[in-house]
DNA sequence: TTATCACTGCCTACTAGTAGGTAGGTTGCA
DNA sequence: TGCAACCTACCTACTAGTAGGCAGTGATAA
């Protein structure tokens, strides 16, 4: 079979540059430098650009939506779950050399430069999200949590773009300290 | 003094260039083409890209924040002050070619790869919006239109981060309609 | 009235560097 | 022997930015 160590590198030094300065300011030399292997090499392992993308939004997907459900699945109740939730996005931000985004959060602002491949891989990172923070917010509800006006599903979309968004701007302002903030206020207007 | 009309076409060029790929997928050569000036001749204007940059997000701010005083000063209640302020937003996504996100939205994202004038200016564009939406919640507050928990500026910089995220996962799935149920939901959570 | 001057705006032509991608060869392992 | 992984060497297209020229304008002065 093949080994997978390199191309797993490959994604990793492709990810982290892409979290960092986004998809268009990441190129494969960045990517080879990091690696130590020729550019010619990448093009072996992920033939175009796009091929490259499409594997990193699946991945990612795979990655992140993995930690979401063992969220869900846990023995807590739902104001931790979404606690819970809400940090995984504050930990990608003080991860590694600090100031990384969502993958998917810093692809959405570059779609239009994207292929629709990744415009597809996106919609479905968002959809799978919501789905399961709306499976959290009416649990919440049932169980008296939570108290809020309106579709859980609508409230479940409000929170993903929040989260998004402010990671995207706490970069640039303020870093985990004012995304805390503003996640603890979220959840404040919830009960 | 200086025809201030080619400037004006080349910021006007290069901020919807942005809005719609990002910064980093915008070159002088795209601008060249709209505008119908040769590629040096945007350097006789803005001699590099942070210069055009820099001035770019100074006329962004200011044109948008003047938008925002107009509507604080407008003769309505803060509920409705909020939900204009929202549709400033949504007007940008459903300006021209559509699918355009707020000028300082997208170099939030990009933020690493510019320099450092324009992660000032964008700061600048975060607290001064994030002022006025504390002046609308404050106001709302005291006259009982509005209802929540927590101090209004940390509920200021929610409202902003969820709408500039809002914005730029709309462009990617469900656009203007997914847009305005979210920030009518944000309304909801306010009462 | 006309010659000279500086200046603005735009041009052509160029630079060095970087982008994604390809052709074809070498190495080492099953 | 065949194939995967990697290499060198290259391609074309595009990037930001520069040098230097030229036409038009408006002020100055003989």
């Amino acid at each position: 079979m093949t080994q997978p160590d390199t191309k797993t590198a490959i994604l990793d030094a492709a990810q982290d540059l892409i979290q960092r300065v986004g998809a268009n300011a990441m190129s494969y030399q960045h990517i080879s430098e990091v690696v130590g292997i020729r550019k010619a090499s990448i093009h072996h392992h992920f033939p175009s650009k796009e091929t490259l993308l499409k594997e990193l939004i699946d991945r990612y997907s795979r990655q992140f939506l993995g930690l979401v459900d063992d969220i869900i699945a846990s023995d807590v109740g739902p104001a931790t779950k979404l606690r819970r939730y809400a940090s995984l996005f504050e930990a990608t931000l003080s991860e590694g050399r600090q100031n990384k985004a969502c993958l998917c959060g810093m692809l959405s602002a570059e779609v239009e430069a994207l292929g629709r491949g990744a415009a597809a891989g996106l919609r479905r990172f968002y959809r799978e999200n919501e789905r399961r923070l709306t499976l959290i917010l009416e649990e919440g509800q049932r169980r008296r949590e939570f108290r809020f006006e309106g579709e859980p599903r609508t409230i479940a979309a409000l929170i993903f773009q929040l989260l998004e968004g402010s990671m995207l701007i706490a970069r640039a302002d303020g870093g985990v300290k004012r995304f805390r903030a503003v996640t603890e206020q979220m959840m404040k207007l919830l009960r």
